[in-house]
DNA sequence: TCCTTCTCTGTACGATGTACAGAAACTAGA
DNA sequence: TCTAGTTTCTGTACATCGTACAGAGAAGGA
């Protein structure tokens, strides 16, 4: 219960801060999204901003736990499920979320993931390892594992598509990627050449779940896991 | 044998300027690899780097790359080693180098990882996946796959020392580390708050090389890979 | 009413990437 | 040897960025 403060009203608020970066990163690309354009876009002077956040820094990663908090609201999956797709469906809403929507942003900034919506997401990782029958240390090493995973694919992803704008359909990205590998020299890389055009389609949500699955075969198979599906 | 072309001789090379570069990251972080700060270093106007290089990007792509030409240099392990030992010496080297050396920079500037060194590299690891047995096939996948977790490990670490400078030893980011998870509300977050001492000791090589075995066990066990060893 | 407190604006500084034009240096051909 | 052509670097300039500083104005508490 905040007591009323003097001094006029605010005219923003956090949230519509966020929105209108939102906004931008969606039309511009992570390279778009200033203090001045946010700004400008809530019409408002640049140092406005910084009656809401301290820095920059601040509202990046305020934007990225925002985007963080989505997916923990989405993915409450049913805990009788097995565990293996809960951690798959976490996961893909993880990648998909980051990459559509704060991939460039999550690395460009070196955006520390420390906010609360990224803890959330922790513990729920950590609980549906635990419910699998993980010792609290190997469910602490297998997030680790995950989250480091997830973090690599979306940056992986993110680096390949240089140009800023808004981030392309994941059919116009694999085209990109498949173009891209046709001008590697076989005679100098002759196993990277001969895969090219595989390689192109990994790039994938495919490829994605596949490294996924070995990275959950090896979690079973390291002894405290369960053993079970 | 290129004829000498007219116009003065040239004051600098790549070599230079890709060197200045690395030594302004050693010295001032990712934040501080400035074309006007490299200039500055080799005594030039700030334009003259344009004639090496056509932009910012270019610099900063030439420069990961060259230090991925470090580690395919240094890797070439022996052959005859198990194949898990190869790999993971190749994953160590790369991740260790990209940590200390353009980690930064690696991922803030969304840098592609294209350059020759890079597909070296790749060619490298696809070898030796070939050697250990696996299909054209899964090798690409599972080449992918490690190079997203070797990706996604520094990613993370990047991402948590947050201020400009050189990056700190090991010893003081697991320090670091460990204080940011002591103010975990463990009201909210019980797990989290609950594995937090020891999640602090996992930000290390030793984590990683955890997560990267679980990766091996899981590409062992995929039908396809070599069983033995 | 006055005083305090807070929010937003105007202005400004330093830094960045890089485009443009021009001067100087060098080679190749006459 | 002279000249024309080519290349390299400099000087200057512009747009943009984050953000520090001071101050105006609004709003509440006394």
């Amino acid at each position: 219960m905040t007591r009323s403060r003097p001094g006029p009203r605010r005219a923003l608020s956090e949230q519509q801060i966020l929105d209108a970066a939102h906004r931008l990163l969606a039309e511009r690309g992570a390279e778009g999204v200033s203090i001045r354009g946010i700004a400008a876009q809530l019409g408002v002077a640049p140092n406005a901003i910084y009656t809401y956040f301290p820095d920059k820094a601040a509202v990046l990663g305020a934007l990225v736990d925002s985007v963080l908090g989505r997916v923990g609201r989405e993915c409450f999956a049913d805990p009788a499920e097995p565990w293996r797709d809960r951690i798959t469906a976490l996961a893909v809403a993880l990648r998909t979320e980051l990459l559509v929507d704060a991939g460039g942003v999550a690395l460009m900034g070196g955006v520390p993931l420390n906010g609360p919506n990224a803890l959330a997401v922790g513990e729920t990782l950590l609980e549906v390892l635990a419910a699998a029958g993980l010792e609290p240390e190997a469910a602490a090493r297998a997030s680790y594992l995950l989250t480091t995973y997830v973090l690599g694919a979306v940056s992986l992803e993110v680096a390949e598509l240089e140009q800023p704008g808004p981030p392309p359909p994941e059919g116009e990205r694999v085209a990109a990627r498949a173009t891209a590998f046709a001008t590697v020299p076989a005679a100098h890389y002759p196993r990277s050449a001969a895969v090219a055009a595989t390689m192109a389609t990994y790039i994938t949500t495919e490829q994605f779940l596949w490294g996924l699955d070995r990275i959950l075969d090896g979690l079973a198979q390291s002894g405290t896991g369960t053993r079970t599906a």
